[in-house]
DNA sequence: GTGGTCTAGACCACG
DNA sequence: GTGGTCTAGACCACC
């Protein structure tokens, strides 16, 4: 359900948030339920656990997962965004201006882009 | 025409290597341009020479500019890519995809993303 | 100028969190002055480096400090609160409710409190 | 009358004890009077038996309440701490010390404070 | 059982 | 030199 890959770039406990976002967003992970523990999904994804935690406490600080102290860990009934949220949207206008820069010159066109987010947005409706 | 965040979390070479890259597919650096020196671009932007050339390497690499030795750096004549054409296109749909995702969670839908695309794209035709 | 006291409950990181901010409150860190290094500071204070680099981790979350690649980490210049100053606020009331309600217990009353109010913030402006 | 914040970061055996002081120091809880069973707590806050025992057992250590083996659970007649203020005050003293940091970040001032003051001790001696 | 904290020691990218 | 990331292994409070 979850994947890690070694050979990229992006540290594993970001990759691990950004998977657990893409699961909620998608639906496969509902709001109030039970998140793998640490340890478990440290055991699965063959990571230390101070990784899964710290992957962890950053879903938490964006409001997204929950912890119950001696429970476990909830995918967060409310997923709004604790504020800030300005601040987030700038940066990711510019993470997107960048990667329409990129795709001027590997020669992807706006019809393309286009492809790729409807087929995203049916996958997530689904 | 090129500016520098030193609060960026991107590192300064890259912001660079963004940068250029924006330039050329603007227009504003034709192929057979001469870019700045090393040293002066160093001094106008305030940032170590040794972070400047890295980041002219990395735009060689890419086929993007060209070192003429003695007589300067110089914006390549053809754009194409010398191949691994398709690992760079692979990992622009992997960060595309991540901003897909990310967009999600800040409300950004596909109508928001499409508008982005084609005022950027209008930008360039100018 | 930071002491780290050991049989405090409160967690090493946060106690250096509250140390900083109050050495900044004071003015006796400006906006622009530079941090000891994780690596200095942990020598000194005999902790682990982790531990400090936690610690800059949160006060950068806050806003209240930045770091430069390779340069090192400095108090920020605006320390304005990066938005959610309303659910921080939240909590500071409620805490300052329950230290109310121990305060009653141990007879200290209001005019107690107000003379340490007082007290601090005469501190400050010196 | 005493309400569980699962999602508050105090553990709730800590918001337990923090209610009944409150409670007490209100006056809705008289020297005297018989507290709910652990059993009977333990059902109406939906909490581990345990959890409500463990408050329980703090609040007698603090002489606040006293247990008569077989009668139940009272609230003590002498609220009179068993020794040990000095150190209670001074942890008093230190987390209003940690607050008015915070406060200071947060903007709030000096007069703020005063009036959160005066309203909670209007409110106990109604 | 759960997550939170800390240590020790390592490697890496950046400037 | 700087901070960022990761591992391994430990202890603790809470439920």
């Amino acid at each position: 359900m979850l994947k890690i890959n070694e050979r990229s770039e992006a540290p594993i406990y970001e990759q691990i948030v950004q998977g657990m976002k893409e699961l909620i967003l998608k639906g496969a992970l509902q709001p109030g339920d039970k998140l793998p523990s640490v340890r478990e999904m440290s055991a699965t994804l063959l990571v230390n656990p101070n990784t899964v935690a710290k992957a962890y406490q950053e879903l938490e600080r964006y409001g997204i997962i929950q912890t119950l102290r001696g429970k476990g860990t909830f995918v967060a009934e409310t997923s709004a965004a604790p504020g800030m949220e300005k601040e987030r949207l700038e940066r990711l206008r510019h993470s997107f201006h960048q990667l329409l820069v990129e795709a001027g010159f590997l020669g992807i066109g706006p019809e393309q882009l286009q492809a790729w987010i409807d087929e995203f947005h049916k996958e997530i409706k689904e």
